[in-house]
DNA sequence: TTACAACCGACACTTACTTCA
DNA sequence: TATGAAGTAAGTGTCGGTTGT
């Protein structure tokens, strides 16, 4: 399931862009889209191409509009050919690879007799293996290291651990996956309150816009200074603050959203400018709570 | 050099099972 | 004890990259 949720704030200036799910799609950033698509950029073309979007029009309308359509995402058809799964020529190809290197030969393991006799032969049940601390806390230790794991490193990290390749491998691949919805997350709840705090600039500049007509339109007032000074004239007659607003909350954004992220490890939030604070003199790959998943490096 | 097929790794999506409040 | 939610191991289909022919 896709999902493609596009806030245009026009006056602003400013469109974000959040773009969710994803998967089976022609593009790889479709494909692979469950990662936030963040992207501020001033006055693109106005309206908005893209078809969900969130409106905020100029004066007189205050239109907010606002559609979100899931777009099917595909991916894969889950169990709807799981019957054939085992004997198509898909089905064959790794695990049946894997299944040669051994994991039937580890059926000794311990791993093998807590799952109960990975009953192979009547496949109607699907017993569910539940690693044990040690193992779960290995796993956890390689993953900080690597996110991602060669061949070689795999078959050693199954034979340490006492499991079957593929066991490893799908853990990674899981672990990947729940890293990556929790950095979605975060990422989501940092442009909900970005957009929140556009809309709240919108209506204010809105407001100012419609006091300054105001203004302008209004017949002259005999002691009324001249119309290019209407900023001090506003002010003058007490229509907007003296003191100036408070800068909007995307301007308050010591960093762009994307370079938040989680620490793999305790999932807190992170991000360059707070482990620079934290620790100066260190480097930043070096630094607790900062994790980069696309250099699959991380260093806690 | 280009075209093609086979293979592989990673991912998205899903299901099934376990644990816990 | 029953139950629903959350967590997670595992299955499946798809895609891009690599390699051999």
């Amino acid at each position: 399931m896709a999902q493609e949720d596009v806030y245009h704030l026009d006056d602003a200036g400013l469109v974000l862009g959040l773009s969710l799910g994803g998967g089976g799609g022609a593009s790889d950033a479709a494909r692979h889209g469950t990662g936030i698509r963040l992207s501020m950029e001033t006055r693109l073309p106005s309206p908005c191409p893209l078809e969900p979007s969130l409106t905020l029009s100029m004066p007189d309308e205050a239109t907010a509009t606002a559609t979100a359509t899931g777009s099917g995402g595909g991916g894969g058809g889950g169990r709807t050919a799981h019957s054939v799964s085992s004997l198509s020529v898909a089905g064959v190809k790794r695990e049946r690879v894997d299944d040669a290197e051994g994991e039937r030969a580890s059926s000794t393991g311990a791993a093998a007799a807590r799952a109960g006799a990975e009953d192979d032969d009547d496949g109607s049940t699907r017993k569910k293996l539940r690693l044990t601390k040690e193992q779960s806390a290995l796993l956890e230790d390689r993953f900080k290291e690597h996110s991602t794991l060669n061949p070689k490193q795999k078959v050693a990290l199954a034979k340490q651990l006492n499991l079957r390749p593929r066991q490893v491998e799908v853990w990674f691949q899981n672990r990947r996956a729940r890293t990556k919805l929790r950095q979605t997350e975060v990422d989501c709840e940092l442009l909900k309150r970005c957009c929140e705090s556009l809309t709240e600039e919108n209506r204010r500049l809105q407001r100012e816009l419609q006091e300054l007509r105001a203004l302008k339109f209004a017949p002259p007032h005999p002691q009324a200074p001249p119309s290019s000074a209407a900023p001090q004239a506003v002010a003058a007659a007490g229509l907007v603050p003296t003191a100036p607003p408070p800068p909007p909350f995307y301007m308050q954004m010591q960093l762009p959203a994307a370079t938040l992220s989680l620490c793999p490890s305790c999932e807190r939030l992170a991000g360059p400018a707070a482990a620079a604070k934290a620790e100066p003199d260190r480097p930043k790959a070096a630094t607790h709570h900062f994790f980069n998943p696309f250099t699959h490096s991380a260093a806690c």
